[in-house]
DNA sequence: GCCCGGATCACCCGCGCGGGGGAGGAGGCG
DNA sequence: CGCCTCCTCCCCCGCGCGGGTGATCCGGGC
């Protein structure tokens, strides 16, 4: 499987991307190389399966956006069939928040739209060595914790209430909730209290339960 | 910054290892390439950062096992001056966890040192655009959920005892664990004082804290 | 056989906690 | 100026909770 332009056995390319324009663009880019051959252009996910049955390519370029069966569904079917090939998944934004779904869907790499002929080409040769190729910003997304995106929904917690919050995730008391904040005791339940009606919680525990889930709190 | 061999401003390489041997021989392959430049090698981390400051290359290989100052701290040393260059780390195993590590210190890719001539010099070119370039192994560790490898380590807690967690971890009353359990609640209290006692907690609400933050109950 | 750990249930005591209600001061807004 | 939110502090009451101690039963190991 060479990956430098030595024509042994040239990486066998299929295209995936609802325009046509596109696909005949990108075809010509990837034939100008000597070791890289498109063999195969699909216009839809489920025509892609089937193409890629049939053709057995070593790379799919498959672009994300896709009426019908999306990108990253086909990317599954694609990786269920047997000896799959890589799938270099094509997207415009590097902030989409789909580089998680491809990559857990299988995809070895994503290749931005902006990007240059050259850097396409060479996206292609590093996939199919079996490489996983990322722009920095998916790498950051990776490293970012799951989000909870289900948020609190209900109302807002003060500034004070959320430190309040914060202490009782730590495990602490009242009391030694009131000497960390140089406050009453008293002060620290009425707080207590309100954050406990406010997340609809009926002791703290509860509260820290839905505060770690929500991620109203750090862990 | 061509990422193929046009060399308009070749790709200027600092390698970082601590054997003198394996610099040499990794020197030779990328310096056969014309539009790779292996400007300095460093032995040590330490000496890796002077160098990078003083000859302000476009890519490190970074060896990660080294003496001293490792990879990881090293990368994040070099990363930290103005203009930084990209890090590519070079590693042994695939198994290694300190992929995360390496990725969060802000590492553009890694290479296996099985990796043959052309992979790393393809893995030069890479990370010289900007792109990161990971094994497919990386980007399963990266999409594992962050496992708390800081399991308790008091004495282990008893299947019941850990069911009763479960429920204290859903915010449960004793009252309402005894009932989903079909116990006395005598009897859940004793299971709950027991699985205070094990985890060095004060309360049922410490108790909810530390099972999150070592991973003893799900979210 | 005996002993040990797990699971089950029981009682008492002290207290932190949560609910309810009240109240005053600081600051923002129309 | 009133009106509001937020922060602060106070009292009373009931109860769930945690600590301590003890009991019974069962299965397994030496």
């Amino acid at each position: 499987m060479p990956d430098v332009p030595v024509p042994g056995r040239p990486v066998r390319v299929v295209l995936v991307d609802d325009e046509p324009l596109v696909r005949r663009g990108l075809a010509l880019i990837l034939d100008a190389e000597p070791d890289l051959e498109v063999v195969g252009e699909a216009g839809d996910g489920a025509e892609a399966v089937a193409l890629v049955r049939r053709l057995r390519p070593d790379v799919v370029c498959m672009d994300v956006r896709m009426p019908e069966v999306d990108g990253i569904r086909a990317t599954e079917l694609v990786l269920r069939q047997p000896a799959p090939p890589k799938v270099l998944v094509i997207t415009t934004f590097a902030s989409d928040d789909h580089v998680v779904d491809a990559l857990a869907a299988g995809a070895s790499g994503f290749l931005l739209k902006r990007a240059r002929a050259e850097e396409m080409v060479q996206a292609v040769r590093t996939v199919a060595t079996g490489q996983s190729l990322l722009f920095p910003e998916a790498v950051r997304a990776l490293l970012r914790p799951r989000r909870r995106t289900a948020r609190h929904d209900g109302p807002p917690l003060t500034p004070r209430e959320q430190q309040v919050l914060a202490l009782v995730g730590q495990g602490m008391t009242n009391a030694e909730i009131a000497a960390e904040l140089v406050l009453g005791v008293e002060t620290v339940r009425t707080h207590v209290a309100s954050v406990l009606a406010k997340l609809g919680a009926r002791d703290r525990t509860q509260a820290v339960v839905i505060a770690y889930r929500t991620g109203l709190v750090e862990p």
